[in-house]
RNA sequence: GGGCAGAUUCCCGAGUGGCCAAAGGGGACAGACUGUAAAUCUGCUGCAAAUUGCUUCGGUGGUUCGAAUCCACCUCUGCCCA
């Protein structure tokens, strides 16, 4: 099977602008082909990973991934796709970003020897000349045009700043910065990105007259249309310091039954022939395929040895059994108990499994909550520390939040 | 620059002097049912020393016994005109 045809049997290929030829440099990995990552966070979520396994896919077939950084375009901020103006960050917040996906892709992407590159368009954007710019590249922009993109449509109601709308212009100038300095001559983004990407390549032709692909990747979207990656604490990061390889697991553990094998085509590595013998599976065994993807999905971001902890976590908590040692961990130390004791409210809210004494009160009123298999009834139970000592304790707020609180 | 409309809690959105921690919906959280799924039903959703107290309705001042609500100024947003 050509790769092609497996990026379509994945679900991955959402729009292409010309297919024919875009097959045919994929295929035979000749296509020199560019991400964009505008820096808006300290770390890479999991709408990033699609991008970078997409990376790793055309890697492998032979093709050269250009990673591009935002650095440049974060100072402007992509409207697409958002109702509201973005928050502008500082040079300084953008500039620490950016390290720090750098750090993460590398996991990802092989850089060694040429096979792939790393640019930030900080580095040619920032110099740019107001008048040169709207003279050399704004004159082959149809304003008139870019209104009728379906990222500036949805922004026209709420409101859209000049700064934004030159957020496509930005992004065309850097496809066509690539395209001379590096050959690249095709772009890959979200399905969101795709205006913005015909701008580019579009840019070229009527500069150069020379022909640019782009091809966009279906979003991460569930069976009710949201996009993936979101949780009610915010967005589900790469970065184990931000999310620990036990929530990274647990949040694919516990997606939905229709959208399991959608994910394992979309965000795996494993064989489409393995994937298609579990198109009938059901019930029990649906759950089974849940497990699958939570542990290669882990594997892939934090490595297979973190995977199998995970993994041992979740059967200790949920199946009884497996290892305890791995799971969520919170350890308390003397200065949190007063008269050396604490009351259950405290230690919910230390733990993390509440955010205030209110949120902590309502969850042990209603019967939400277990310390050590017990269900806690009373507001006023109270913790020595001698409690917490040895092995700790494990507290569970609903069905599957659970810290094991120590005592050090 | 001129005119008009608007800013309410996580989101949408009611509220136009006391009965307002603020209707309704969504989301989130918890309970029941389940398979760590979905659907459904129920509860709950500012904070706290919790039948009470405190802080909140874009900002700042003011009127009043009492302000989300009235007045002044300011900030921001949308629409129309230039």
């Amino acid at each position: 099977m050509t790769l092609y045809d497996e990026l379509v049997k994945r679900g991955l290929i959402a729009q292409v602008t010309d297919e024919e030829e875009i097959k045919s440099l994929i295929n035979n990995g000749k296509a020199t082909f560019y991400i964009g990552f505008d820096p808006t966070a300290d770390s890479l979520h999991v709408g990033h990973f699609m991008a970078l396994c997409l990376m790793k896919r055309l890697q492998m077939a032979g093709n050269k991934p250009i990673a591009l950084i935002g650095g440049g375009t974060a100072m402007i901020g992509d409207p697409s796709g958002r109702t509201d103006m973005r928050q502008m960050m500082t040079a300084e917040t953008i500039a620490h970003n950016c390290d720090c996906f750098k750090k993460q892709m590398s996991r990802f992407i092989d850089f060694s020897e040429g096979k792939a590159l790393m640019v930030n368009n900080a580095d040619w954007l920032t110099d740019l000349n107001y008048i040169d710019v709207l003279r050399e590249v704004g004159a082959h922009f149809s304003v008139n045009r870019m209104l009728t993109a379906e990222c500036y449509k949805q922004r026209m109601e709420k409101g859209l700043s000049f700064l934004e709308f030159n957020y496509m212009i930005m992004q065309s100038y850097d496809f066509y910065t690539l395209f001379q300095k590096y050959g690249c001559n095709m772009e890959f983004g979200g399905d969101d990105q795709w205006s913005n990407m015909l701008g580019g390549t579009e840019l070229i032709r009527r500069k150069l007259g020379k022909d640019a692909y782009a091809m966009t990747i279906n979003l991460l979207l569930n069976s009710e249309g949201k996009k993936m990656g979101k949780t009610q604490s915010g967005a589900v990061w790469l970065d184990p310091e931000k999310t620990s390889p036990f929530e990274f697991f647990q949040y694919w553990r516990n997606v939905a039954d229709s959208d399991v094998l959608k994910f394992i085509r979309m965000l795996t590595f494993l064989p489409l022939d393995e994937i298609d013998a579990m198109e009938n599976w059901e019930g029990a065994q649906l759950n089974e395929a849940k497990e699958i993807l939570a542990f290669e999905l882990t594997k892939l971001v934090h490595g297979e040895e973190e995977a199998a902890k995970a993994k041992d976590a979740s059967h200790a908590l949920f199946a009884g059994g497996g290892d305890l040692a791995n799971m969520p961990t919170v350890t308390l130390s003397s200065t949190d108990f007063s008269d050396g004791d604490m009351d259950i409210l405290a230690v919910l809210v230390k733990a993390g499994l509440c955010t205030s004494r209110s949120d902590a009160r309502r969850a042990v009123e209603q019967g939400g909550v277990s310390a050590a298999d017990q269900k806690i009834t009373d507001i006023k139970t109270m913790y020595s520390a001698d409690s917490f000592a040895g092995e700790g304790m494990v507290f569970k707020r609903g069905k599957k939040k659970f810290v094991k609180v120590l005592f050090n």
